[in-house]
DNA sequence: CTGAAAGCGCTTACAG
DNA sequence: CTGAAAGCGCTTACAG
C-alpha cells in the first residue's frame, strides 16, 4: 500500500479512503493521507477491496437485449440511481436471447453488491437460486419474493382503447408479438376487455416477431382481409411492429390516418418521427430504471425496501396516426 | 474453501480449476475434487481468484453509445471472440456522450484483463494514462501506440461517389454529422475527393447531430435551396440522417429515387425496412468486434498482435433510395 | 504427484 | 485517535 510511506500510517489510510474517519481520525492525519493520494495518484483496488468486505461495488443488469433503444432509457434510470455508489455492469446476450443461467453464474462469482433482472423468464428465475439484494423490472406475471417495478400496461391498453373508441373506431385488428413476454399478453387482454365494453371489436389478430421488416409483410398479407372485415384501426403490441405497418401502408397506398388509424406500444423515439407522427402507450424506462435503482440501494443499504412491488402509470401519447375514423 | 473437504487436499483443487492439472494432479485425485465441485455447486470465486492473479476476467468495451442500434453488432463480434475466457463488462455513459476519464479509472480498479475502447477521442486517451492491454476500435485518425481495428470508410465513400455518378447524378448535397468525430471527415473528404474526379460536384454542405427529427428539419429548411441549384442527391453522413431526409421528402412530395436519391453510411438493421430501402456503405461492425477482440485477446496472451493496424473493407449496399437521375 | 506456506491489496475488529 | 494483526478466497512457487 503506496500511501503508507507518504502517509503516516497503514490502516488509517483505509478509513480514510472509505469516508469512516468521524471520530477515527485525526484532522492533521486526514490532510496528510489526502496529499500523499493526490500525489501518487493512488485509486483503491477494487479487488483487494471487494475481497475484504466480501463484495464487490459491481451492479449487475441483466436484460434481454440491451441493443433495443427501449433499454437506453432503462439504463440511463438506472446509472442515475445508482451511479454514484456503484459501478453497473451489463450483462450482454446476443440479441433478442435471454441470458443463460450459467453465464450469470459467473457473473455472481463477482459477488455484485446487487443485481437488477428486466423482462426475466419464470424458467431463468428458477434455474437461479435468488441471489441476494436484487430487484425485478417489468416483470409481470412473474411469482418471485424480490421486489419489482412494473409497468401499468393495463392503464394504458384502456386508455388506448377509450381513445380509439373515442373517435368512432367500432372494428379493431390486433397486431401481437409473437414473442412470449408476459407483458404482451396483458396489453392484448386489457386492450380486449376495454374495447369490449366500449363496442370496440377486435375482429382479427395476428402476431410476429418483433420486427419491422417482419410485420410489414403481416401486414401486407393481412390487410385485404382485414379491410373487408372493416377494420378502421391496427392496436400494435410494440411500436417496432407500428413501424412496420406505417411502411406497409404506405406501399400498399394506405393513407394513415384517414383510412386506417394505426398505433403502438413502448413510444419509441423514433415514433415522434415517423410519418405520421405515432401514437403510442408510453412507459416510463427512465422512471422504472430509476426506481428499481433506488430499491436495489436501499436492499444493499439492509433497509426494507419502500414498496415491495411498484407500477408506473402509462399514458397515451397521441400523435397524427390517429383520427375520427371514416362512416363516423 | 469447501472443496477441500470433499476433496483430498487445498492447493490440488485450485490446480483442477484452473485446469493446470497436467502431469501435477492424479487421474484420481482429479475425479475426486470434480465431483465434489459437482456435487457442492462449487464456483471458483472471482474475486479471490483475481487478486491472486494480480488481475480480473473483466474485458472493458468503452463506447460512446452502447444504445446505438450499431453497436449491438460490434459487441457481438467482441463477445464471439472472448466470451470464452472473459467477461464483458460495458462501460456506460449518458447517451451520445463520451466516456469520463475519471469513470473510466474507477473501472480499472477492477483489474480489467484488457480493454477495448471505440472511437476514442484523442483527449480521452490523453488523460487515461493507456492501460496495458488496449485495442482500439474505429479510430481512425487518432494516434496511438495501441493495435487497431478500423473501417476503410474512405472505400465507401468511392464507391458511393461512383455509384451515383454512374447513375448519371451530377449534384449533390452532403448531410454530415455535427459530432466532430473523427470518420465523418474522413468520410466527407473521401467522397468529396472521388466526386469531383468524377464530374460530381457536392453544391451544397450541411451539419446537424445524428438524430432522425433534427436531420428531417435540416432537409425541410434546405431542400427549396438545393432544388434550385440543381441538387438530385443527398448523400448522409450516417443512415439515421437518411432516415430522417427520407420522412421529410415524403412529406415534401419529394419522391425518392425519381425526383432525388438518398444514401447512408453504416448499414443499420433499420436500412433494410425503410421507404424505399435505403443505399448505404455497409461497414462489417461485427467482423470489427470480432478483429479487436481477439487483437486483445493476444496482447493478454503475451503474444505480438498479428497486425497492428486492421482496416476493414466496407462495402456499397445498394437499394431503391438510389437510381437514375432525371435528364440523364 | 501433493501439501504447507506465503502473498495478492485491502478492511475491520481489537488493543493500546 | 492509531497501529499491529488477522483474514477475505484464491494461486503459485516451493519443499517434500
Amino acid at each position: 500500500m503506496v500511501a503508507v510511506r507518504a502517509g503516516v500510517s497503514a490502516a488509517t489510510v483505509s478509513l480514510v479512503t472509505s469516508g469512516k474517519t468521524a471520530g477515527r481520525v485525526s484532522v492533521g492525519n486526514i490532510a496528510k493521507v489526502e496529499s500523499a493520494i493526490a500525489e501518487l495518484g493512488y485509486v483503491v483496488d477494487g479487488l483487494g477491496s471487494s475481497l475484504a468486505k466480501g463484495r464487490s461495488d459491481i451492479v449487475i443488469l441483466v436484460a434481454p437485449d440491451v441493443s433495443n433503444p427501449f433499454y437506453a432509457n432503462v439504463i440511463a434510470g438506472v446509472r442515475a440511481a445508482i451511479a454514484k455508489d456503484f459501478q453497473l455492469l451489463l450483462s450482454v446476450t446476443d440479441a433478442g436471447q435471454t441470458p443463460d443461467p450459467k453465464d450469470v453464474r459467473r457473473l455472481l462469482a463477482l459477488r455484485p453488491a446487487g443485481m437488477l433482472v428486466d423482462a426475466p423468464s419464470a424458467h431463468f428465475l428458477d434455474e437461479l437460486r435468488v441471489p441476494d439484494p436484487m430487484v425485478l423490472l417489468d416483470a409481470v406475471g412473474v411469482v418471485s419474493d424480490a421486489p419489482s417495478v412494473n409497468f401499468d400496461v393495463a392503464q394504458g391498453a384502456r386508455l388506448l382503447a377509450e381513445h380509439l373508441a373515442g373517435l368512432g373506431h367500432r372494428k379493431v385488428a390486433y397486431l401481437d408479438s409473437s414473442t412470449g413476454t408476459e407483458t404482451f399478453q396483458v396489453r392484448r387482454e386489457a386492450f380486449g376487455v376495454a374495447a369490449a365494453k366500449l363496442g370496440l371489436a377486435v375482429v382479427a389478430k395476428s402476431s410476429v416477431t418483433i420486427d419491422v421488416g417482419k410485420a410489414a409483410q403481416v401486414f401486407a398479407q393481412e390487410w385485404e382481409g382485414w379491410q373487408h372485415k372493416g377494420v378502421t384501426a391496427v392496436v400494435c403490441a410494440t411500436d417496432t411492429h407500428a413501424y412496420g405497418v406505417l411502411q406497409e401502408a404506405r406501399v400498399a397506398g394506405v393513407c394513415v390516418p384517414d383510412q386506417l388509424a394505426v398505433t403502438g406500444f413502448d413510444d419509441l423515439p423514433y415514433s415522434e418521427s415517423t410519418n405520421p407522427p405515432l401514437t403510442s402507450v408510453h412507459l416510463p424506462a427512465f422512471d422504472m430504471g430509476r426506481l428499481a435503482g433506488e430499491q436495489l440501494l436501499a436492499l444493499i443499504a439492509g433497509r426494507e425496501p419502500t414498496q415491495t412491488h411498484q407500477t408506473l402509470e402509462s399514458t397515451l401519447v397521441v400523435r397524427g396516426s390517429t383520427s375520427p375514423a371514416r362512416g363516423m
